[in-house]
DNA sequence: CGTCCACAGGAATGACGGGCGG
DNA sequence: CCGCCCGTCATTCCTGTGGACG
């Protein structure tokens, strides 16, 4: 009874308390408002680079650079949709396919999902990548297009597949006749020239195009932009609007961060049944995106990455080597009961939680005595204790006190 | 100035659970 | 059903290495 009460009242006040939003989608990451600030230069040259497809004539491939959150997806799009609406009204034969890399993960599914955007059915694994390649030449043929491909995040894809694959993409024009192939490519790391074959990278940039990094004052004009169609007017503070900007603008001026600050901010604000968004709003949405990340995070380990990170918990000091981690681990997998991974693989599992930065691990030379990993925890210790506690077994292993012996570990904390 | 520690991290390979086309 | 290939995780074997010590 008393819970329906509860209930009762957060729907009540949720129904009946003050609204701030006016349109919250407008705050996600995914929506391309119709003007991007500060934009205008790229929107003008990728507009350029692309325009001769209105022409029916093969358009530059493409490259472009920009941290995360400097808009190039957004202003990709935003082009491109345009030049679609352009392209029906001059009956230009165009077709595009935007894919993003680290979502699809392999060369396979680029091809396969390159595939299915001529409107072809590819069976989701089975098949060689020769094979699904070959199938979308065929098909790419016989469609008679030009074809525009967005390939979003390709750092990822190049970083752990290699490169081949772009190579048979740069150069599979040569083997069409009725049909031409367009790239436009998006890496947040400016380095990739580094992983590229020389003549993939020529072939790939003939066209380049870098976003810088939003300053805070550019920063503060977007989020003032979106904020006049996400909320009601008057609920949105100055102070709160400036700082929202100034986070994320030290943090590499990414306007993503800045939205889902706002966002944030704005639902905490909600919640509390406050009339108007504050600085103090910003600075606990903060900790709550921060929270949710780590938590998430957690929760989606396996097995072992879980015991790894336990045993850096457990080992409790700021310069843990991979050694002394791989005995405590090799303690915690008996108190477990699961099988042991080498020290090999745990190397690359610590990789990974840095990574991920639960965990911060740098190479370090110790001259005589070796060389190996530094390894500390980048989380706070109450987050492991929250979010293990109730995660079954593992709320014994949060208790158990390792008995590690090793030379030289003599200090304790 | 060479040695040698305690690993790093690349390459090759295998096991496994999936799904294909015939 | 078979033979093949997929992606993922893990192992084995390996070569490489910064710098304190002797």
């Amino acid at each position: 009874m008393a819970n329906q009460n509860v209930l009762d009242d957060v729907f009540e006040s949720f129904v009946n308390g003050v609204k701030l939003f006016k349109d919250r989608e407008v705050l996600r990451h995914d929506y391309i408002p119709e003007k991007l600030p500060h934009r205008e230069e790229q929107i003008k040259l990728l507009g350029e680079t692309v325009a001769p497809v209105l022409k029916n004539a093969r358009c530059s491939n493409i490259f472009i650079y920009g941290q995360t959150g400097t808009g190039k997806t957004a202003v990709t799009k935003y082009v491109l949709s345009h030049l679609e609406s352009k392209a029906k009204e001059y009956g230009a034969q165009i077709k595009f396919c935007y894919i993003n890399c680290r979502m699809t993960g392999s060369e396979y599914r680029v091809f396969a999902s390159l595939s299915q955007s001529l409107g072809m059915t590819i069976p989701f694994t089975g098949l060689s990548v020769g094979e699904v390649f070959d199938r979308f030449r065929t098909g790419l043929e016989s469609s008679r297009v030009l074809f525009i491909v967005v390939l979003d995040e390709i750092d990822a894809l190049i970083k752990d597949r290699g490169d081949a694959f772009m190579y048979e993409l740069t150069r599979i024009n040569e083997t069409l006749q009725k049909s031409k192939v367009s790239i436009i490519g998006i890496s947040n790391d400016l380095r990739l020239k580094e992983f590229l074959d020389p003549r993939v990278f020529s072939s790939l940039s003939e066209e380049e195009l870098v976003f810088r990094p939003y300053d805070a004052r550019e920063l503060r004009n977007i989020l003032f932009e979106r904020s006049k169609l996400s909320f009601r007017e008057g609920t949105l503070s100055d102070s709160a609007l400036s700082i929202c900007s100034a986070l994320a603008a030290a943090e590499h001026g990414d306007a993503r961060r800045a939205l889902d600050l706002l966002r944030v901010a704005g639902e905490v604000a909600e919640r509390q049944g406050a009339k108007i968004i504050t600085e103090e709003h910003v600075r606990q949405a903060e900790k709550h995106i921060e929270h949710n990340r780590v938590t998430e995070a957690l929760k989606n380990l396996t097995l072992h990455s879980k015991l790894v990170l336990l045993s850096v918990y457990h080992l409790n000091k700021a310069n843990a080597t991979t050694g002394e981690i791989y005995d405590v681990y090799h303690e915690l997998c008996g108190e477990f009961g699961a099988g042991l991974l080498t020290q090999r693989r745990l190397g690359t599992l610590i990789n990974e939680l840095d990574s991920m930065g639960l965990v911060n691990a740098k190479v370090v030379s110790m001259g005589r005595y070796g060389r190996t990993k530094k390894i500390r925890l980048e989380i706070s210790r109450s987050f492991i204790r929250d979010v293990f506690a109730d995660d079954g077994r593992f709320g014994e292993l949060i208790k158990y006190v390792p008995q590690v012996t090793r030379k030289g570990s003599a200090d304790t904390n």
